[in-house]
RNA sequence: GGGGGAAUUCCCGAGCGGCCAAAGGGGGCAGACUGUAAAUCUGUUGUCACUGACUUCGGUGGUCCGAAUCCACCUUCCCCCA
């Protein structure tokens, strides 16, 4: 259930309420695509962290360890020890990624295991069962994402596609969360708005999905090749069609500046590797603006990697010794780069929704947006 | 004491007469990364007055139109025999 607290024009301040618990909105979710944060962070690091929802992903999980095996544990909540919210990603986004590895038709995708190449099939039936087995807090609609630029007869195809879907996907997580013995018989289901970059096949989408009455709405189908410019563009052509009432997800989005842009036209939620793989790359981000810690300048820098963070790595390890980790490629270094980063998103969020508190995030984004954008050279 | 082998750019290592500033690794320096096939991928890595020139392949001297590559001697290292 989703709580609007308040508004400041388009900008939402709210509470999305589970039976894990409650997230304050706007929220970014840390993403543990297998059950883990890359780079070594456990589910006790997350709360240390500030996360308050982690996202993991439905066909990882199914091509290993399976989704019975987690079934078996108790559920992907048990097995991680995570108490907090969960959202599984449904495989659509690996419809895209994977997608020289499968074959799709109407009734789903076969996928060709990146692991070891045996054929997967997966439609909307299959996914909503692996997520119910996976009992995560929400899944997610199993849809078609397509990357850009793509044809307006592609981004036809693809939107249509994913509402007949969508309809399967309603109907068969209605009919798992009723059976006896099911994993989280409250699992939510969030629809996924598509149609590439063409604004009326995007509110065309939004309109019928609306109508389904589905417990969140996510855009997806963006920063898949297009420009900001044109991500922003969409939001707000979309977001005047989306259920006032109902949480709003901006898919694998983005860099702190998108975020908070995002936020301004009322976006809810946001997931996204970039901080976690950013790190591990040695991209930090601070309140001055990105770094690379690999660079030469920081061999001697007795600084903390941003002196205005709170964060458990910013109280106590420097930059000159966190980059020597990167550099001899200990495992410790990128924890800590992960660490840090997912903190300095989640404090993010914490600020925006204070921001939106106190009726300031107009000026908020106009101090912080372009600013946390810029790459310190 | 005798015999054999080797010395290459920051490191390892290929090259064995011109197409060599010299393959490939490593390391260094930088860049990319947006619902994670990503501890990955890309560029660059002798100097400069940089579409060209100059210096470099243990040292010195030679052969040749031309040498990292051939010859002589020297230096150092490795292996075998005594």
């Amino acid at each position: 259930m989703f709580k609007l607290l308040k508004k400041e024009k388009n900008a939402r301040r709210g509470e999305f309420h589970t039976v894990h618990g409650v997230v304050q909105t706007p929220a970014f979710m840390n993403v543990g695509t297998s059950a883990a944060i890359k780079g070594a962070v456990a589910a006790d690091d997350l709360e240390k962290l500030e996360c308050q929802i982690e996202l993991s992903n439905t066909y990882h999980l199914h091509v290993r360890p399976g989704d019975d095996v987690i079934r078996e544990m108790g559920g992907l909540h048990k097995f991680m020890n995570w108490s907090k919210p969960i959202l599984t990603d449904s495989g659509g986004f690996q419809v895209f990624s994977l997608a020289s590895l499968n074959r799709i038709d109407d009734d789903g995708v076969t996928f060709q295991s990146h692991i070891d190449g045996k054929r997967i099939f997966m439609g909307p039936e299959e996914s909503m069962r692996i997520q119910s087995n996976l009992g995560s807090t929400v899944a997610m609609a199993f849809d078609q994402c397509i990357g850009n630029p793509a044809t307006r007869k592609e981004a036809i195809e693809a939107s249509e596609r994913t509402i007949r879907w969508l309809e399967r996907c309603k109907k068969e997580m209605a009919r798992l969360n009723s059976l006896p013995d099911t994993v989280n018989p409250h699992q939510l289901l969030f629809g996924i708005n598509q149609g590439s970059v063409y604004p009326d096949l995007r509110i065309d989408n939004m309109k019928r999905i609306a109508e389904m009455d589905l417990d969140g709405y996510a855009i997806g189908g963006l920063a898949v090749g297009e420009s900001a410019d044109v991500m922003y563009e969409i939001i707000e052509a979309v977001e005047p069609y989306a259920p006032k009432d109902k949480i709003r997800y901006l898919m694998g989005v983005g860099t702190c500046e998108n975020i908070i842009e995002a936020v301004w036209r009322g976006v809810d939620l946001f997931d996204c590797v970039m901080p976690s793989r950013n790190a591990r790359h040695g991209h930090l981000v601070t309140h001055q603006g990105i770094i690379n810690l690999n660079n030469n300048r920081y061999e001697r820098d007795p600084l903390p990697i941003d002196p205005e963070c709170q964060c458990p790595v910013c109280q106590r390890y420097s930059r000159a010794y966190i980059r020597h980790l990167l550099k001899a490629k200990e495992m410790l270094g990128q924890r800590l780069c992960v660490m840090h980063n997912l903190f300095f998103y989640n404090r993010l969020m914490a600020d925006i929704r204070k921001a939106l508190d106190e009726d300031r995030f107009e000026e908020f984004r106009a101090e912080n947006s372009k600013k946390l954008g810029t790459r310190i050279k």
